[in-house]
DNA sequence: ACCATAAGCGGACCTCGGTCCAGTTTTGTT
DNA sequence: AACAAAACTGGACCGAGGTCCGCTTATGGT
């Protein structure tokens, strides 16, 4: 099945006008319309591009998606792919852009326990397993979604969750620092961590659940559920 | 100055034909000889490759140290380097091999509070302020040196951290799960996590360094020294 | 309809990590 | 000293990501 077929996260145009990284989409949920208004040709280009990339995934694997195969794929030049994508991993990301959009809708306007009808420390709970889940799903984009290093944190739908979290934990602990906590929970979900302990380490996820469920409790001096 | 000039961590001979990634090195810590012995001209050339990486890193920064120009700063073939260091990320590891030792010779052997003579939870919260401190002296250096997400966790130096962590903890806390409890404090000390803080978000290593010794106070239900 | 302009396009081109293998050097054995 | 096996070397080669820039096309005002 396909991805991500439509708009979101647009690209500045290539001499770059805009601020290096920041943070334009992805904090209104419903937001259906594209940010800035591609222009028909460019939007076209666009959703065959994804859709290019998601028939490679399923064909070949992530590996298989090279950004001249897509260009080719969705017959396109590869300055294209580049002008809309900025980099490979923005294009991988914006193959996840929908899974992003559905767990952030999900966490910010949906039901109990992940909705915000819920406690908090249930909220926290919920959404630790939600993630963990989705990741182990989308493993492998996940995976090669990652970008280097030093933009691993940079990134809106990155952003997105450590402010979620960093809030739920501040009702919780007021007086803790919440900030460089919802950074510590988060990596416990990293993808890169759920495919070394699940793959290398042969863990199963329910450990790694459990896990989660007793870091929450430990960090909030809670009893863990059950 | 230079780094480590001297023999660890050797590589297979090409034809690959040992353990994909075993854990080889770094265990024991006085380990002064190389473990396969090298050929006296392959020792050679891989002293003067490591000296050539480390001048192109104070003259042009992490990012000058290409492949082709070690080799050609060492004046030796580009098949030689990645024979002799896998890939990129194997040679930064290798530069970044003697303080990392040093660190292990220390909370292995050590004075305390880093060294067996110090109780666990002292010995834990030094090793995460050494960590961190260590870290940030070489960030740029880390950063380069991250492997890609599949292998973040398989390098025997990362490996030596977390059992160390873990054992640690597991003295502190008897009934958890300390493994992976092991990889969330350690995950709060990743250099790519300290390069955002410090350098995007502009938190002084003081707030860091308080809010490790926060997150060990609670994860081990102890009370924060001071 | 027409036009000016901004936006988009494409593919040649560059760099760099990584591979390969024919030829050379070291080492230890007889 | 001679020799054979093993280890090492170097640079040609390849593929993939990323850049550039002259050309094309959509768009909104008149």
């Amino acid at each position: 099945m396909l991805y991500a077929v439509f708009m979101s996260s647009a690209l500045p145009p290539f001499p770059k006008p805009q601020e290096p990284l920041g943070a334009p989409p992805l904090l209104e949920i419903g937001a259906t319309s594209d940010e800035p208004c591609l222009r028909a040709d460019a939007a076209r280009n666009r959703a065959r591009l994804l859709e290019a990339a998601a028939r490679l995934i399923a064909e070949h694997g992530v590996a298989g998606v090279t950004m001249e195969a897509v260009a080719a794929a969705a017959q396109v030049g590869k300055g294209t792919v580049f002008r809309r994508f900025g980099d490979r991993t923005g294009l991988l990301m914006a193959l996840l852009d929908h899974s992003a959009r559905q767990l952030q809708a999900d966490f910010l306007g949906g039901p109990p326990p992940l909705g915000p009808d819920a406690p908090p420390l249930e909220r926290l709970r919920a959404f630790g397993v939600a993630v963990l889940y989705r990741s182990a799903e989308q493993l492998d984009l996940q995976l090669a979604a990652q970008p280097e290093p030093t933009r691993r944190f940079s990134h809106p739908a990155a952003g997105s969750l450590h402010t979620h979290v960093s809030m739920l934990l501040r009702q919780i602990l007021p007086d803790a620092d919440c900030e460089l906590l919802a950074h510590t929970l988060l990596a416990s979900l990293d993808p890169a961590l759920i495919h070394h302990l699940t793959r290398q380490r042969g863990m199963p996820m329910e450990r790694l659940e459990a896990a989660w469920l007793g870091l929450v409790a430990r960090v909030t001096g809670t009893q863990a559920p059950q």
